[in-house]
DNA sequence: ATACAGAGTTGTAATCATTACAACACTATT
DNA sequence: AATAGTGTTGTAATGATTACAACTCTGTAT
């Protein structure tokens, strides 16, 4: 189901977008890092391969991609962006101690009530904070 | 079912918040504007009845209120944090073109799923983006 | 009354992610 | 070689939020 590192080439592809040597490293790190990283996070590992980068250019790279639909953007908080290459829908859970966001299904459409019926949905977020269950047994053994 | 002021104010004196005017201020205004406002809106609108009210004691006053569990802090992008008085489970629309944020029931219980029972939730969050029937309509018109 | 302590407020300066912008590089076409 | 178009880079600006130190207010002990 995910798709590959070539799918998303020929998504690129597809949709007119230059396949610069930088937004195919940016794709691909995306792709490999399921994480959820940052723009820093993205910014500081590809610089070790391209030393000229700029976190201009990781931005940039970032706007188009979630334009075009390829990658979704995450607000959870922390007014610190964070990037999903999976675009399907599923909900996210951030760790208020370690940090770590989760992924968990979620079948959103389920619950979008009758008042909304009027209303145009272009993008559905469901996020819950917490403790991990790495976190919850740290902290038992501290006590 | 909505907390009048005087409840809200009772639940301070109980959490042992002092009841300072401007905590008042804040809280009646956010009982009184249910339209999740913003810090900026707060403050320009508290301005006018205390002139010389400070942004910080804006900021304070809500990161207090939002710690005592008496506001909800809502952070559905933007990078500009709105304020919510209502801190039942309820789901939020924002009108990608208004800027509107509508409320509506989300039974967000029914939908944790199995893989997060041994995590703690602290927190749930459910959003969508998108046109609100009347800036739907509006377009319309134009075409 | 005076002094003192604690809580709350205020204004200013710092922080930090994001955006704006202009110069530069790269590639293809004439 | 000149030009145009696209993408990249570095620096400066923006803007919400936070840090911090000075000030005010109120109640209490001396
Ligand atoms: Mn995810
Ligand atoms: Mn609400
Ligand atoms: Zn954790
Ligand atoms: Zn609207």
């Amino acid at each position: 189901m995910d798709p590959t590192f070539e799918d998303l080439r020929q998504e690129l592809k597809t949709k007119n977008i230059g396949l610069s040597h930088q937004r195919l490293k940016v794709l691909e790190y995306l792709a490999q890092n399921r994480c959820h990283p940052t723009v820093d996070q993205i910014y500081t590992e590809l610089q070790k391969d391209i030393p000229t980068l700029s976190k201009t250019t990781v931005y940039n790279t970032l706007r188009i991609l979630a334009e075009a639909g390829l990658v979704k953007v995450i607000s959870i908080e922390d007014k610190e962006c964070r990037f999903d290459i999976d675009t399907e829908d599923h909900g996210h859970f951030k760790c208020e101690s370690c940090g770590t966001i989760f992924d968990f299904p979620v079948d959103i459409d389920s619950l979008i009530p009758e008042e909304l019926s009027n209303f145009k949905i272009n993008d559905k977020n469901v996020y819950f904070k917490g403790l991990c269950p790495g976190c919850l047994s740290n902290k038992k053994e501290i006590n």
